[in-house]
DNA sequence: ATGCCTATTTCCAATAGA
């Protein structure tokens, strides 16, 4: 099986990137942040005409989120128990069964600044996960896959002094994602195409991604199960490249059946 | 060359992203 997780910053601006990238890649099973649609503006056809089956969540303007897969696509589930809303509820998570796997795609808040009240709701948000996560963990295999808005190490940053006092890389968001590993989710690591860092995005402006400065905020979190099955994962960085892409780059993920 | 920000919207200028 090969699965996949991929911010596209808008579905309808990517659509054409989209289509090229799935017909490329062919995974099975694709989780898809900022889709920025609502349920009924997402581009279910063109998806179906490559094999895809559609679960969309969104809301429009903002936030977003989907799986896309061939495989099935069984016990669609919007949110999760206790996911905290800005106040109402927010467009970030959907998970599904697909191929004996349950996975969920999410769009981590972004938090803005340590001191901004989205910064509260980041945390509480992760928090609520992580208790939402236990008995999807028990219950079989899982893979929860997004942009977690947040550089789990150091290294993670392409320089940490400029992320002082920034959100991302404060150690509460980090406790946040350590937390929801301890329950029983291994980060699978994924291999750069090219560099040291598999870095996942790449602000637009300033040439960043050409000078290769990135962060890793986007990750796959697997059980245990998934993760014994990984034969590769890597950062999908040609699709970075070119004329209007997202600023995030996909992450591919291999597992043995 | 990968090439210097982009997407959204009842306000097309203001907001958000990270």
């Amino acid at each position: 099986m090969r699965f996949a997780t991929w911010n596209v910053n808008s579905v309808k601006a990517r659509l054409p990137r989209l289509l090229d990238w799935l017909a490329g890649t062919a995974p099975d099973v694709v989780c898809l942040q900022e889709t920025k649609v609502a349920a009924d503006g997402f581009p279910e056809k063109e998806v179906a005409e490559l094999g895809y089956g559609t679960a969309a969540y969104g809301q429009g303007r903002w936030n977003g989120v989907a799986i896309l897969s061939r495989i099935g696509l069984d016990d669609v589930r919007h949110g999760f128990a206790g996911e905290p809303g800005y106040p109402g509820p927010e467009a970030r998570a959907v998970s599904a069964r697909c191929g004996g796997i349950r996975f969920m795609s999410v769009y981590v808040p972004n938090g803005r600044t340590p001191e901004d009240p989205h910064y509260t709701y980041k945390l509480q948000w992760l928090a609520a996960l992580r208790d939402a996560l236990v008995p999807d963990l028990a219950a079989g295999p899982l893979v929860v896959a997004g942009d977690y808005n947040v550089a789990p190490t150091d290294a993670d940053v392409w320089d940490v002094t400029v992320f002082a006092g920034s959100t991302h890389v404060t150690p509460p968001e980090r406790a946040a994602l350590a937390a929801i590993r301890d329950i029983g989710l291994a980060d699978v690591p994924a291999r750069p195409l090219k560099g040291d860092h598999p870095f996942t995005y790449w602000d637009y402006r300033a040439g960043m991604f050409h000078q290769n400065k990135g962060m890793r905020i986007d990750l796959v979190y697997g059980s245990a199960e998934v993760a014994g099955r990984v034969s590769d994962a890597y950062v999908d960085r040609e699709a970075r490249k070119g004329k209007g892409p997202s600023d995030h780059a996909p992450i591919v993920v291999d597992l043995t059946d």
